[in-house]
DNA sequence: CGTCTCGTTGAGAATTATCAAGGTGCGTGG
DNA sequence: CCACGCACCTTGATAATTCTCAACGAGACG
């Protein structure tokens, strides 16, 4: 199952074989989570890190009575929480959205990994730098763009990490959060995702029924989302 | 000037005279720019970093038509785009918001510095990841806050990062941005930051006129913003 | 003294939120 | 197999927030 984790990091940097075979050593122990399991709590104090092999995670931050906001969601191959490596605590609490399989992996062995092959430093130290540029993308819908534009904007990029981990641009993808969670990512309410869903259908241009978006003009949802995918560093940097 | 960075590092964790030394090594030249200049355009390949010492920058992303999103601001002491050493181009601008000092670092000698001292490699690391960590309270912020709550929240956190500089923790402040920059950051128009600003007058949490914010009440500032510096990392890590 | 940027105020429009009520699909247990 | 409950989705009507357009005021500076 790490093989998704490898796909991301090669989507961007090349790894040697020496490299992936240091990378798969991170993975010892797995487990199963069900979906709405708060893996970690906002404080507590981590001596490891999160990779996500399959299902769904989401960073979130909590508001007074019930409000919450997504800061990010994460796919496989992503480590949820490798920003805790050195923040040690976190600012904010990460949720299995669906049943999901993880692995632990403690920091030391990070940091062993790391003295063995710093270039790999390097590249875990990008990989956190490229969960800020997604928050920074965030920021930018949340502060300037319209409800369709913003939703549009979401299916753009999980169209395109989705597409990393298996090497196509899908048309269509699972992405197993309701209405409601979805509201919690684009900072307006259920009923406003729903309305602007049904927008967004009517104009054929995407439908997200079911845990299930359809992409029908991908082109047409993108240029709606003003969409750039500079902000994925999706061109492999020589490093 | 470079006392501030040194003291910015000092807040979160300890630094021992021989790494404060190497530090003192990645400053060389400096140079003035004027405000409104565009230091570094998104995407443009990048060997340094630079060193904000006096003055105030922004990071910011441009959409058509002339609106900007404005995804943080840096004080004195903060590398503006640390994150460049790793990700080679930005997918932002970054702009001198004020007449500012800067340092230019190349990344070769933030290099070598990591190679001698690699726990401030940890340090610097950290230091990108708190960054993201802004940037997740903004996200939050755009999301679930009202036009006052941001604006508030906005200034709770620029009294904590000012009063970390020079160890106080101000009444007041300069802050050289118009209201139109501040609307840049809060996702909404100048106009209604005008009546926003105006609104906090009244109910006496604070000014902000002529550059200069004033901080009247800052504990009802906080309760308002419902502002928990958590994100801010202030208690030293072991690291 | 004119000009320019920035801040202020008012009125009306657009977007999004809130409240309320059904509808749909699905699993569970009778 | 059907009935029920439950979570999620859908729709309508109204309210709150924020935006847009327009005009005017204040201060800085040549």
């Amino acid at each position: 199952m790490i093989e998704r984790h490898i796909a991301r990091l090669r989507a961007r940097h090349s790894i040697s074989g020496a490299e992936e075979q240091a990378i798969r050593g991170l993975v010892s122990e797995t487990r199963r989570v069900a979906k709405q399991t708060v893996l970690i709590r906002e404080g507590a104090l981590l001596d490891s890190s999160t990779l996500l092999l399959d299902g769904l995670l989401c960073r979130y931050k909590d508001m007074e009575e019930g409000r919450r906001q997504i800061t990010e969601l994460h796919l496989p191959g992503d480590f949820a929480d490798l920003h805790s490596f050195t923040l040690k605590r976190l600012d904010h609490n990460i949720l299995a959205m669906s049943d999901s399989l993880l692995a632990t992996v403690p920091h030391e062995r990070i940091q062993r990994l790391i003295n063995d092959h710093p270039r790999l430093g390097r590249i875990y130290w990008f990989s956190t730098n490229l969960d800020a540029a997604i928050h920074r993308e965030w920021v930018l819908s949340l502060g300037t763009r319209g409800a369709a534009e913003r939703t549009a904007t979401l299916f753009c990029e999980l169209q395109v990490r989705i597409g990393l981990i298996d090497g196509t641009s899908p048309k269509e993808f699972m992405l197993r959060m309701s209405q409601s969670e979805l509201a919690e990512c684009l900072g307006i309410t259920p009923i406003h995702v729903n309305r602007t869903l049904a927008r967004l259908r009517e104009e054929k241009l995407m439908s997200f029924r079911h845990n299930r978006a359809e992409i029908y003009d991908l082109a047409g949802l993108r240029r709606l989302a003003d969409f750039d995918d500079g902000y994925l560093y999706l061109d492999p940097e020589p490093l």
